[in-house]
DNA sequence: GTCTATAAAAGGATAGAC
DNA sequence: GTCTATCCTTTTATAGAC
């Protein structure tokens, strides 16, 4: 907050760099290869320079994650005015590089309060966001919101969306293709119209 | 497998006790936190001690997953046999000392190319046996396994149910009473063998 | 604002005594 | 099989020149 902030943001800002190189540098290699030294040198600038911008390493890491928490959060207020919000928020929730950064930030924040503290504020700002998107998207199709609470239908979208990215990480696709094509489904009877949607059983 | 493994399993052997005392600092603190100088001091050995049986750290990370893995593989065998798969499915996949464990590896794996093997290899694993659960437990209940493919629903269930577990691990909850139940509502569905059941569009 | 240099701590790994 | 002692590398973080 107190940190320098530019009324110019110049391009190419040494502070904005390490940001961004450390978030790469944790999505590429994880969380453990973001040293002082490794995002210098991403960033193309010399290590004591990361101390001049941020106390500590944790507070470095913690202005990642504001950094794409902010940029999330803009992305998906996009989806609120959508014309499609359900599959948009598929398609936000399937993007490996955020659900990467994500994965080592859960990690992280296992063991450094600040982090954890940050990570739970920007979670449950997202779900509102989603939740509010999915409410509007219900509403209008005119789906029974006590069988398929909105809160419930973004927690599925967003979860299922990062379990295969997640998945994908590592290499395991074993049922992505039937899953995928099951949400599809899904989405299809949401969107859908006619009296075989989704209304059974309201 | 060419480690020391006695035919008597002295309950306080040291190569043991290193494997669950880098477990658990992994589940409390990280993986970063998991050195050997802390698992040693965890399992009241020397640092030295941890190279005698593992040539690297790395190697000790893969023990402990591989064994983590067997036995929660052991435990899944027995939800094959078990009166209600699914939600024991859900059950075992709600453990926090699994997915916490899990989540750390999913990390370490973005940078360790033995240990992204050897937990993908455990994924597929556990994805099949969950999989042969689930389709025993539909086709019993008469359901359409078209429209509801085994290993969809293996996939949502063990995957909800960790998203569920990542969320608490960071405090959040929003949205997590009313998921349990919606879920628990399908499990309803899936479970009950009247006309109002899951057949519908079948 | 960015650099060089360095202090101080922690980590991985090995040698060798017992 | 377990320990002590030690080496070498890497890391965080600071001091101070430019």
């Amino acid at each position: 907050m107190a940190a320098p902030r530019k009324a110019k943001p110049a391009d190419a800002n040494a502070r904005r760099r390490l940001i961004d190189a450390t978030a790469k540098v944790m999505r590429d290699e994880g969380y453990a290869a973001a040293t002082s030294r490794r995002v210098a040198a991403e960033a193309g600038v010399k290590q004591a320079l990361v101390y001049y911008y941020f106390p500590t390493m944790d507070d470095l890491f913690v202005e990642v994650l504001r950094t794409g928490a902010e940029a999330a959060l803009e992305r998906m207020r996009t989806a609120l005015t959508d014309d499609d919000p359900l599959r948009t928020l598929w398609a936000i929730n399937s993007d490996s590089r955020l659900t990467g950064l994500n994965t080592e930030f859960m990690a992280l924040a296992n063991h450094r309060k600040a982090i954890r503290a940050e990570l739970k504020a920007f979670a449950e700002r997202v779900r509102d966001i989603e939740t509010a998107a999915v409410a509007i998207a219900l509403r209008t199709r005119g789906v029974d919101l006590k069988e398929f609470p909105p809160v419930v239908v973004s927690m599925l979208i967003a979860q299922i969306a990062r379990s295969l990215c997640n998945e994908d990480a590592v290499g395991v696709v074993t049922g992505h293709d039937e899953l995928r094509a099951f949400v599809e489904r899904q989405f299809d009877r949401f969107t859908a119209d006619d009296g075989d949607a989704v209304r059974v059983r309201a």
